[in-house]
DNA sequence: TTGTAAGCGTTATCAC
DNA sequence: GTGATAACGCTTACAA
């Protein structure tokens, strides 16, 4: 057994403060006390450099004051910054954050479940990409951008009103030809509802639309080909493209780009997410922005929501257009 | 008080199997205990979904497999990139990690110490902007990137030594004429040895070479002015620069391009860090790379050493030169 | 208002 | 090899 820590406990500072055991709990959980005593115990404390132990206390109290967060990444710049702005509001309330990164794999994910459930966390945040995890039936769970099912509460970005936004936008802007082009894991999450919202809204302005959609296995080259494929005498077909991430948007640019087809003044290109250059501060394209922080802190409130008996099943926040230069139009 | 949980205990366990309470502790263990027995408590075991409950475990062995990671932030790509390894690296080793994120700022270093220690974790990863941190002397602590005292191990990359393999570089491509600029807080840390480490370089390759150096609050804008102030007649005066940061470096190159100068042609130019493009993953600039990998295992490795009598106060991790295109020669 | 003591889920030391 | 039992540091009735 590892050395006995030297740590002080409660009953060093009772001892230091000559008061029993129970008033320094008390103390420490804002229990009324006299204020002699209280005063004491608190100098003790100060002086010993007493910590409450968060261990001990929680074998008692069954709460631990800490949510696990489970995400695939956090070196993408989505997924780094929901960490960072869920992070936040739970040290915001003095919640303590445990990460575990999956990789998106299943028995990693299922592995991180276990692990954080060991650990008595109050509760799991969760973004992942398999719908058969197990977890605890009274684990408070809530899910980003995935909606498994009623049991259990997803916050998601408007992600259909989403698509119908880069749709309208685009029409706004004068574009009469349209291109959506989808990459990504095939996962039943909300935002696969993008390219749903786009189509109503191009059908809605009256607008042809193309779909073209491939899924990770099949890499991105096929995307950057069907570009290629209708590209005629150096004209690009199409006017207006609504990419599903950012991501996708920035690769379809640069290839654009090399073939000399002018953003935007030959094609206009909208992405989703709304991400920023990490280095210039600004946007990477002009996007549909989901708000991450509004995310992270609705997260955050439906998870630790006194009333859990009746809580929303899916909770869509609204998105918004922000020029970034790849849609003719000045940036605000 | 919160409902009792109803998770099952190891003394549902032991009852399920018939066996008695130490029994089923000596299982989970890993001490021998008859074949016979051991069966049925793993099957009770999974038949109740049982899983230890490590809160109660560390009260009893003062261990909690847990590490708190410290960070100013986690959406700057390098910071992100790092707690990811990080994290995974204990995952690899059964630890959990707890994040903190700080904004670099002490009141909130120091609360977040404060709750890690209360947390009873293992050890603590940190990369912080205040050498003043309280932090109790008996719990393992690893600095990255900030060397404190000989107290206090700190792992980081060399980062001397990748400011003379920038001279060293840019020297062997043909530079005559170079400049470093730095830009970033001015803490005493490890990074600001890169300038030192390029001076030198230059020194010793009989180069001449100009430093010009901003701290946080400056802002960044004396640095575009200073590359402003060094343009005559459309040329720029240094045809080599090294920037103490890939960011830096990028905030260079957009500048300079937008005054017609072109890069690599006109000049070539080195970051630091070796970030990679979330996007198009790629180099976004020619860099001296750190090895963020390495620097994460190497800081789980010096915390979770089982002999802490004897560590080494300063392991620096060698740095490499990547060609991102924007030096002469080709990309490899 | 303050002190006492039982118990949270686990480990470890014992007799058996 | 197995089974009671006393801690671990804390909270919380309950008694003083």
């Amino acid at each position: 057994m590892r050395k006995k820590s030297n740590a002080p406990t409660m009953k060093d500072v009772a001892q230091e403060a000559g008061v029993a055991l129970g008033t320094v709990s008390k103390v420490f959980n804002g229990i009324p006390v006299g204020k002699s005593y209280r005063l004491r115990v608190e100098d003790a404390a100060k002086k010993l450099g007493y910590q409450v132990n968060t261990y001990a206390r929680g074998l008692k109290t069954n709460r631990t004051f800490t949510v696990a967060v489970i995400m695939p990444f956090i070196t993408h710049p989505f997924f780094g910054e929901l960490t960072e702005q869920i992070s936040r509001c739970l040290a915001a309330r003095d919640y303590r954050t445990m990460l575990a990164v999956t990789t998106s794999d299943l028995a990693v994910e299922q592995h991180c479940i276990e692990m954080v459930q060991q650990n008595k966390v109050d509760g799991i945040i969760a973004l992942t990409y398999h719908p058969d995890l197990i977890v605890d039936d009274d684990l408070p769970f809530v899910s980003i951008d995935r909606f498994y099912s009623a049991a259990i509460p997803c916050v998601a970005s408007d992600n259909y009103g989403g698509g119908v936004l880069a749709a309208d936008t685009l029409s706004r802007l004068g574009c009469r030809n349209l291109l959506f082009v989808r990459h990504g894991a095939a996962v039943a999450g909300e935002p696969d509802k993008r390219g749903a919202g786009f189509e109503t809204g191009c059908r809605q302005n009256g607008l042809p639309c193309t779909s073209f959609q491939v899924n990770d296995e099949d890499g991105k080259s096929p995307i950057l080909e069907f570009l290629d494929a209708h590209i005629r005498d150096g004209r690009f077909e199409y006017d207006g493209i609504f990419c599903n991430t950012d991501a996708l948007a920035v690769q379809v640019m640069v290839h654009l780009r090399s073939r000399r087809i002018r953003i935007p003044e030959d094609v206009q290109v909208i992405g989703f997410d709304g991400l920023m250059d990490p280095f210039l501060n600004k946007p990477v394209c002009s996007s549909i922005v989901q708000p991450i922080a509004q995310l992270a802190e609705t997260a955050v409130d439906i998870l630790l929501s006194q009333d859990r008996s009746r809580l929303p099943a899916l909770t869509c926040l609204p998105v918004s257009f922000r020029p970034g230069g790849t849609t003719r139009e000045e940036m605000s």
